[in-house]
DNA sequence: CGGGACCTTGAGGCTCGTCAAAGCTGGTGG
DNA sequence: CCACCAGCTTTGACGAGCCTCAAGGTCCCG
């Protein structure tokens, strides 16, 4: 087995297989022990990445579809040479690469924003499972989906949203992801800059630095440096109105 | 055969198959006759359908995947009641429908902006071929590949640029799409109103109307009403600087 | 202890949204 | 054929929200 970890000072916890989507992708959807072990056994566990040291660069032949074991990994587009739009942040147990799907190339870039470690799908054996194990390909499919839902749900706050509107929705955002991996929901660390949330939220840092020192002076939250704790979880989300950005909309169905 | 059409009124004329982006999804990549034949038998061939009458809403079972024959139809997220979000127009040529991967129902709505013929293709039947036809299989990770890219260049546009580059790159992009489907690239008529692309750019109507009288003041575009002539494509061009809406971000690579 | 990166805070200005009103267009009905 | 209305579009005036610029503060690292 090649549970061991190389890296020894993980700047989180390492998340283990229960708590990571990985098991939702391996154990539930009808797999046999058999099956399951012939997915286990294309996956490669990496050893610790620095901060900084990219998973791939804009340009980069597609190689693999990546799992966050823990850590933190930024995914942006250069712009502008030194400018940069980020498309957003990958938690433990989230997914990365899929930009990659449509080319022979990485159309963003991966870099974690802390020592991080992942697990590497490499895309042809990935495939070749998928056509053989239907549960595999279904997982992917929504693995797929949710990522075209996040990115819709980023247009809406990026088309529609006030700054205070963006951060909660943020912040929120985090609180629910981190519980969801059974982390705190009330309080966390921030593995990105100011700067970063800002590039994120299409805001200026000046901006991100106000409405936290505003949500803190409204005893909304507290803030220290990258240290968030919610206070009123029920005031912060109802600024945010509905479509909060990691839940499916509302399923309003009309009747035709 | 049933190429027959059972609309006379096409507002557009009916894209042949061989401007039709499924062109490149049935015929080129490697299907000998019988497999192409097998592809065309799932697809079904939409009557016209009037502006208005929705091809699905938020909420509705997954059933098909739908290419634009002809018309446009207009992707959407209702958000607070009687508010929508625009995701995206959708051109004779172009797919929809990919939000459905994931669940078991759309997490947004499609709607005819004008008279409207589509080609559905049904994804159980779909997924089946898929697995027969690697061909098939890739053409579709393509597809939604490209969905993925062009919401993240929608990701730029919206943290991004101002409100001129939005409207440049907007109709560069209508540009584009319309001279790969064999129509003028220099003018066409738009089939959605001023306030569903304030909407989609993140602008509010006036915005969008002021800066359409901008650019005709500046000789850029001459706009009457929904008819619009681009008179100075690479003017345009500069004011969008790089990654244009509908073709890949320049494929900057750097050395490790 | 000093330098650099990051964060905060303040002042001022610009872009764009809001509100209001009027013009235009197409459709309907007298 | 014209009058009228509804919906879309345009234009103007105003103000708010957020960005820019600038300066000072804090933390971390060597």
């Amino acid at each position: 087995m090649i549970l061991q970890h190389y890296a020894p000072n993980l700047s989180r916890a390492a998340v283990s297989c229960k708590n990571c989507c990985l098991s939702e992708f391996c154990l539930p959807t009808g797999l046999n022990a058999t099956e399951l072990e012939q997915l286990i056994n294309i996956i490669h566990r990496s050893p610790s990445l620095p901060r900084g040291k990219h998973l791939f660069k804009i340009g980069d032949p597609i190689q693999s579809l990546y799992a966050v074991r823990s850590g933190s990994v930024k995914v942006y587009v250069p712009t502008e040479p030194g400018e940069e739009q980020v498309l957003g942040f990958i938690l433990p147990g989230e997914f990365l690469g899929f930009d990659g799907i449509e080319a022979q190339h990485h159309t963003c870039a991966a870099v974690p924003l802390e020592t991080t470690t992942v697990c590497e799908l490499p895309y042809d054996r990935l495939e070749e499972l998928c056509h053989a194990l239907p549960a595999v390909d279904s997982r992917i499919h929504k693995l797929i989906g949710k990522e075209i839902t996040g990115d819709h749900e980023m247009l809406i706050l990026l088309g529609k949203k006030t700054a205070e509107e963006r951060l909660a929705t943020f912040l929120l955002s985090l609180s629910v992801r981190f519980k969801q991996r059974g982390f705190s929901e009330r309080d966390f660390n921030l593995s990105m800059s100011r700067h970063e949330i800002g590039n994120y939220l299409g805001l200026a840092v000046e901006t991100v630095s106000r409405i936290f020192a505003r949500f803190q002076d409204e005893g909304l939250i507290s803030v220290n440096r990258r240290y968030v704790e919610i206070l009123a979880m029920d005031e912060l989300k109802k600024l945010v109105g509905d479509c909060p950005m990691d839940e499916t909309c509302a399923r309003v169905r009309e009747a035709p």
